[in-house]
DNA sequence: AATGAATGAGCATTCATTCAT
DNA sequence: GATGAATGAATGCTCATTCAT
């Protein structure tokens, strides 16, 4: 996460600190700004970013997320980039200990047992700006793909485990489950308290190893 | 042009079509005004749209929007039931003849065919655009209100024929149906190349008859 | 100088001034931004302009010069064409009487006699223009080219006339002419007590004759 | 570096070339960002300087011309007394042997023999700078005052020499050649192609030398 | 000495909105 | 009813300048 150290120090052991300090302070401010850009997405989309909001409420002024991020395109790009990571990194954090069919499994289980909106707005903010801004289309459609890698090798296990039939498309089926994920989340954002995320988390499981069953 | 039948806004079929009554043209210009603005969120968001370009784009002037929807936010609603209703009026016509549950699984793989990205587009813009915009939000949870009710009626007719399980619950399957047909035309917009919609429609209906069969 | 009338009145003569109304309310700002813009430019060079205080000086608001010239590169082509016009229309005005060779020195001779720093200012700002700004340059240059038409024509006239000799090259001789009298200007701009305008007319047009004589 | 010798700024020869002073890195600097910023300037006039990019097309840092010129003003000071020097520094050099009234027409041939325009597109704009920045304005008056009295001691030389009228005001006259030497570089700057040096200052000198003669 | 992080002011540009015709 | 003139607020972006290291 930390930027590479620009200036190797020399190898005279009194080099001063300053150049980690600034490449320090660069950074953290970097990381501050991108935070705040995610809230304000969160609450109102990615259309409601401004330069100047975003460095005001990361603590800096108002002209710093245009220094860094020379133009508000860059900006969305990196943005783009942060809520995804963190998006996945949560969830990878989440499904550690198991792997294989099960673990497949266990993750989608996973998918609806998200709380807290914020992020998950930010995020689908940011695949829905997929459909119209170039930059992040590039960026989801990696995602995407990455994502639907992981299903795959689950199903596949499935498969060699003798647990899913084997004329299931691996690939198809990865692209239907993610599919599935990401449309009951938007549901559930749009009307919070009409989607049963628990109920249907149960159910789409269940639905997923009937329909998969041999 | 037919300035002296300003008040004879009624559409009795004794008017002579050249002199079309003031409600008539106001109607048909409100009507361009939203194709334009329609297309305009296909190719660039939601965000994309200003009334001065809906006017221009629709062949009127670049204040006719303002004169008839007041103010954006307005515009932003008519347009959401505008796309909405023209969305739902192409699958209707679609799925006319089948009804009960091979209507349901026609209508499923229906939702796949599509192939014309544009009005697709328009219509997930506004799906976004309700996770942000208060005006639009209503209008969509109600249309997810509608399709599910759709979709829990042909699972009823289903379980009722004997060919779904009974223990399924209808409401939570639809969201869980509704949620895999977004999210595939989602995933086929940002990556229309790298996503086979034949395959994925062709699995996806067989994947729902086995899992919900007895 | 008065736009052409968009629309013109149906046959009926019963039709509204407006249209001429609207239309002329436009010409009169358009005129009276460029005059504001040309004053801030003689007091400041042509990069004080900025299109808020043209509009404000010009008794509009800071919005309006944007309104009517898009950009800024747009509302510095237009200025250009307005001061070369205004400069040129006062030098015209003073050079009526006089035509052929005799027309021509006169019209030499005038040249030096300005006074009024303001227009002269605006003029040599939109000239130092040119050496950057492609939009202007080309202004310049036809302006150039015209004014150096006229002057060879004058000297042709003086050829014929058997008061200038055969072997000078008129347009060669124009050129030179023209540099005296722009480089003369430029030096009084920038040192009004110390360079002797109407000395240096005196002795130009009497160095003119002399060198141009048989 | 050499940071030991921070206190021994003199330049004598028994210094190593490899351990300059301070002074003569900071003289280095200071020449090689004014280079740079002429540069800049001789493509997109003087408005096109900042000091950053000073700073890194010279090869430095974006911060350094802050550093040694404090303001953007006092850069463009000791911008305009460079490119001025330059300027003279060139004309110098090439009228070396010639002196008195021959000397004065030589020099006013090599006048138009410019050919690479870089320098003179940023001297040229240096002189419209003048027109309305103070702080270039006293150079460029001072340099014109040095110019005009070079000029006026070659014609009072003819004068002497009984090959100028002893009438002609030399320091009018002065102002006079000068004007028609810049006028004529800012025509070619302009136009190129439209405009043939060669001829111009052939026939220019002709028409001093026969203008002025007894 | 030199770098570059950070600020804040200034400006072009876009657009919704109001209003005169 | 319809057009488009005019306003003013919002925002992205550029830069000179200051300051920490």
């Amino acid at each position: 996460m930390a930027r590479a150290v620009r200036h190797a120090p020399d190898s005279r052991d009194d080099a001063p600190p300053s150049r980690r300090t600034q490449v320090e302070r660069r950074d953290e401010a970097e990381r501050r700004i991108l935070e705040a850009a995610a809230l304000i997405v969160a609450e109102g989309g990615l259309e409601a970013i401004t330069l100047a909001e975003a460095g005001e409420r990361a603590g800096y002024s108002r002209g710093l997320p245009s220094h860094y991020f020379r133009t508000k395109n860059d900006l969305l790009s990196a943005l783009a980039t942060y809520v995804i990571d963190s998006f996945m990194a949560r969830r990878r954090a989440a499904a550690l200990e198991l792997s294989g069919y099960d673990g497949l499994l266990a993750s989608l289980k996973y998918y609806f047992a998200i709380r807290s909106s914020k992020m998950a707005r930010a995020f689908h903010a940011v695949l829905a700006g997929a459909l119209t801004m170039p930059a992040i289309a590039d960026t989801v459609a990696k995602l995407n793909r990455d994502v639907k890698d992981d299903i795959a090798i689950g199903i596949r296990a499935g498969i060699e485990a003798g647990r899913v039939r084997p004329d299931i498309d691996p690939d198809i089926e990865a692209a239907l489950l993610l599919a599935t994920l990401r449309g009951s989340i938007a549901q559930w954002l749009v009307d919070p308290d009409g989607t049963d995320l628990d109920k249907m988390g149960t159910q789409f499981v269940a639905m997923v190893e009937r329909g998969l069953a041999k």
